[in-house]
DNA sequence: CAAAAACAAGAGCACCGCTCTTGCTTTGAC
DNA sequence: GTCAAAGCAAGAGCGGTGCTCTTGTTTTTG
């Protein structure tokens, strides 16, 4: 239903589009601190305060970029899984591999945008609901790998023993989701989640400088690993055909 | 040679640190967004102008914070490992794991701190050779418990091959530290210090909110997973003694 | 003792987010 | 069709920021 109704309501959206792409530019650019309403404005060709009639506050502003972020990084991560091709596309390790090569890829292209998303929280700023979906999107597709591994029976499960809470925390989260693995695959697949970014925020913030020059290589075999610790089954080199 | 040779140099030091402390206690507050040089000069009765002469502009500010912040989460996790007594002292998975625990206490306590130096970089900053070295001690420590449990032969070397890139960046590495430890766990040792920060990310910048209730097992188990990565052995639970 | 260096203070520049008031235009009910 | 109501752009203004420059004063040094 987004029936248009006048030259108003068109205007009105055409002109938060044009706010948007213009603060997505600076973005890029300069980075989110220094992302300026009224440099926005400015280039708009309006005065400062007439764009306030479209965001309320320069937070509501990022919070726009922000969901949109966390969409595209989705977007790029399942564009990656579904770009395979032949027995990979089949492969869980493979699909895995691609969805992680997919979001640094995202990431190195959007700098700017991967640190508003993965870095450090904005002073005051929470995250509303609106941005918990969109948030989700990657851990989502990194899910359905394993998911699909372990109705096929493909998945090696682990066979440590989980702390009551941590299964706990697991459970509720494959019941809210409606996905049927062992919490201890769960538990890990979150851990998978949250170190992979571990991954990309130090190649993207510095911390592999004078460390890790082979970045792109390092990053596959790092992945791998996780999809290891997962218990997806990681062909070796040059193995399979 | 701290020679202090007049009043002059022991007054410019103690404002020095003056202005640190104040700082500190901002960015504690408010996070590095909101440090203003002219809230901290307000603070101590001084005009801003004045701060000038101690601290060129805020960038340099933040620097001097960055390196504390290096050195304390630094501090920290040495400080967690050597607290250990019994015979988890000698245990390189309890050693590991008290460093990983010392990194998050103190991350938990000090998170706009954190944030400043594992978070997204100030905009135009470059981070200046000084911070190379503290930034390089938690990772150090690690090496450490792994370097004494190759030593002494309780360490289990990965299988799988290694690039030659990686493997080329693991012994330039290893040269460097002059460490002796095969590139394959080298590799592995800088993934998990890279991936520890994304637990630690996550969960400081609020991505694990409605995904991990049970914030500390979570940790120890992803820790010790990471500890069997690069070859540790953990011990399951309540089986040695 | 005088020259030089270090210093605090103040004024000022250009910018920021944000609010409030003033008019103009479009919209929608009568 | 008329006309009040709502939406909107613009401007002025508030208090804040980082940073620079100038003006005197104090301390150190030759």
């Amino acid at each position: 239903m987004t029936v248009i109704r006048g030259a108003r309501e068109r205007a009105r959206s055409e002109i938060t589009e044009a706010i948007k792409d213009e603060a997505r530019r600076q973005l890029a650019a300069e980075g989110a601190a220094k992302l300026s309403l009224r440099a926005v404005a400015r280039e708009l060709g309006m005065v400062s305060s007439a764009l306030y009639r479209y965001f309320p506050s320069r937070d509501d502003l990022l919070t726009a970029l922000i969901v949109d972020a966390y969409n595209a990084v989705g977007v790029a991560a399942e564009g990656a899984r579904d770009a395979l091709r032949g027995p990979d596309a089949e492969r869980p390790a493979a699909r895995w591999s691609a969805i992680c090569a997919g979001v640094r890829d995202w990431a190195l292209s959007h700098p700017h945008e991967y640190a508003l998303i993965y870095g450090s929280p904005v002073p005051g700023y929470r995250a509303p609901q609106a941005t918990t979906g969109p948030a989700a999107r990657v851990g989502l597709a990194l899910m359905g790998v394993v998911r699909d591994a372990y109705a096929a029976g493909a998945l090696k499960e682990p066979s440590e023993p989980l702390p009551d809470a941590v299964a706990g925390d697991a459970l509720a989260l494959g019941a809210e989701l409606g996905v049927e693995l062992p919490a201890a695959v769960l538990a890990r697949l979150v851990g998978a989640w949250a170190q992979l970014f571990g991954l990309l925020s130090f190649e993207l913030f510095g911390q592999f400088n004078q460390v890790v020059e082979a970045r792109t290589e390092f990053f596959e075999q790092a992945v791998a690993g996780l999809a290891r610790e997962v218990g997806l089954a990681v062909p070796r080199r040059g193995a399979a055909g």
